[in-house]
RNA sequence: GUGGGUGUAGCUCAAUUGGUCAGAGUGCCGGGUUGUGGCCCCGGAGGUUGAGGGUUCAAGUCCCUUCACUCACCCCA
């Protein structure tokens, strides 16, 4: 029988791992909840033209990356590639906008993208998705980028790089963009092939060429700080002066440019030096004229997207991802075998994680056992127990036994373990 | 989609120029204590060497095909 395993690029989460998965969240449900933000749960799936307006035509994503699949009806459907456009028509189709002027949502879940797999990099990955909308004021950069690093500093993450730019807005970055291409069509015989093509689609990717020819000619490249216009500037000193006010160190990095298209204004990534070539742990932007490109009111918005696994790559070990049990029931004697089902299971239901063996083992084999579920107390009983109607509670780590009398037992343990 | 690397026990890896090379550590099970874990000692189970084909007296080792994993490019979280 050949055996069936995962598609490529999919990855199951062992529990190990699924333990610091749940650990991850319940700090990221924690921080967003003080800042306002409340959890939406959107969809996996969603029509195709919605990926297709929001995150753009002509992105590599939306180009070569997404699983599409015609439903039986013929509609084409898509896997979410990431979260933004699902929470923006959320947003836009139950008519948020009406009900408060900034709404504050996060959501957590697999996005889905058909790359080649790699260091850092799945097929199916989770997001831990932020988005606020209807705030265009600064400070509500600031904020967000705040709450980011708070978090991921909050997860026990170090050496993290926070990278900020401007993107510019729908009035002056076309004068970049040509600014750009002239530049770049007159130094065209100094460019990379990759880079020769990028110039006729996607001239703003050349930024970020690794080719030391490409980045040495780059280097003289407009930028695009220069070209904003006065609000675009005003606002990004802005962000600067208000993140300088909470303390978040930053680079301005005027040569970031981000994979969607629909970034307006501020631009962040954050880096962690851990993580192999694909090194961004979180990236987000504002993106002024997306909601009302999706056929929602004139909304600004702004978000970042945390790459799970990669923070999870990255995470310290501080030795607290084991588990434990509470408890370890040795019977020994099918006497005792037949009590010890019936009180393992009721311990359970009240709460206590514990374990026993059906197999009839011996004692030693039973505490070798327990020694490996890390339990706390393992409660030995045989027939001379049984006999004298009590039972042996051994503390794992003093040794210390105590016997506890047969009619007392569930109270009894519960209160030891819950005192202890 | 392109390029490199790697596939041997559940896991991490050995095996010289093709010739007792099917191994170790760890994990698992049992014993050393007729009922007391971690350390130590002893024993046991577990592999068509990813798969298929070829060369050879002989292939884990060489060749071809294929699959998978992995790293990098592209791009992104």
């Amino acid at each position: 029988m050949e055996k069936i395993t995962a598609i490529r690029g999919f990855k199951d989460i062992l529990p190990q791992d699924a333990l610091l998965f749940r650990k991850i969240e319940s700090i990221a449900r924690r921080i967003f909840d003080s800042f306002g933000f409340r959890e939406i749960r959107v969809p996996l799936i969603e029509k195709t033209d919605l990926f297709k307006r929001s995150i753009g035509e002509t992105t590599d994503i939306v180009e070569k990356e997404m699983y599409t699949f015609a439903d039986r009806d013929q509609e084409l459907i898509t896997l979410r590639p990431e979260a933004t456009a699902s929470v923006i028509r959320a947003y836009i189709e139950h008519n948020m906008h009406a009900a408060e002027p900034i709404t504050k949502l996060f959501t957590i879940g697999p996005m889905f993208r058909r790359e080649r797999p790699q260091k850092g990099r799945f097929r199916q990955f989770n997001q831990i998705d932020v988005e606020l909308f209807g705030e265009e004021k600064p400070q509500a950069d600031a904020e967000i980028i705040f709450m980011l690093m708070h978090f991921l500093t909050g997860c026990g993450l170090q050496n993290l790089v926070l990278e900020i730019n401007s993107l510019g807005c729908p009035a002056c970055r076309p004068s970049f963009s040509k600014a750009v291409i002239d530049f770049l069509k007159g130094s065209e015989a100094n460019l990379c092939p990759d880079c020769q093509r990028r110039i006729h689609t996607n001239p703003l990717r050349v930024f970020d060429c690794k080719v030391e020819t490409c980045a040495a000619t780059i280097a003289r490249a407009p930028a695009i700080l220069d070209f904003l216009c006065a609000d675009c500037h005003d606002h990004f000193t802005q962000v600067k002066s208000f993140l300088d006010d909470l303390n978040i160190t930053f680079a301005v990095n005027s040569r970031m440019v981000r994979g969607l298209d629909y970034y307006t204004r501020t631009a962040f990534e954050v880096k962690a030096s851990t993580l192999g070539a694909q090194n961004a742990v979180a990236g987000g932007g504002r993106y002024n004229g997306l909601v009302s490109d999706l056929g929602g009111p004139a909304v600004p918005g702004i978000g970042f997207a945390v790459g799970f696994e990669r923070l999870v790559s990255c995470l310290p070990d501080d030795g607290t991802n084991i588990f434990k049990t509470d408890l370890f029931v040795a019977a020994l004697g099918s006497k005792a075998q037949k009590i010890a089902f019936g009180l393992t299971n009721q311990l359970r239901a009240q709460g206590l994680s514990a374990e026993m063996d059906y197999a009839d083992k011996s004692l030693k084999s039973q505490l070798k056992r327990a020694d490996k579920l890390n339990a706390s107390f393992t409660l030995i009983f045989g027939d001379k127990e049984i006999e004298e109607q009590q039972a042996l509670l051994r503390n794992m780590q003093t040794k210390d036994q105590q016997a506890i009398p047969l009619d007392r037992l569930p109270e009894s343990i519960i209160k030891i373990i819950k005192e202890r």
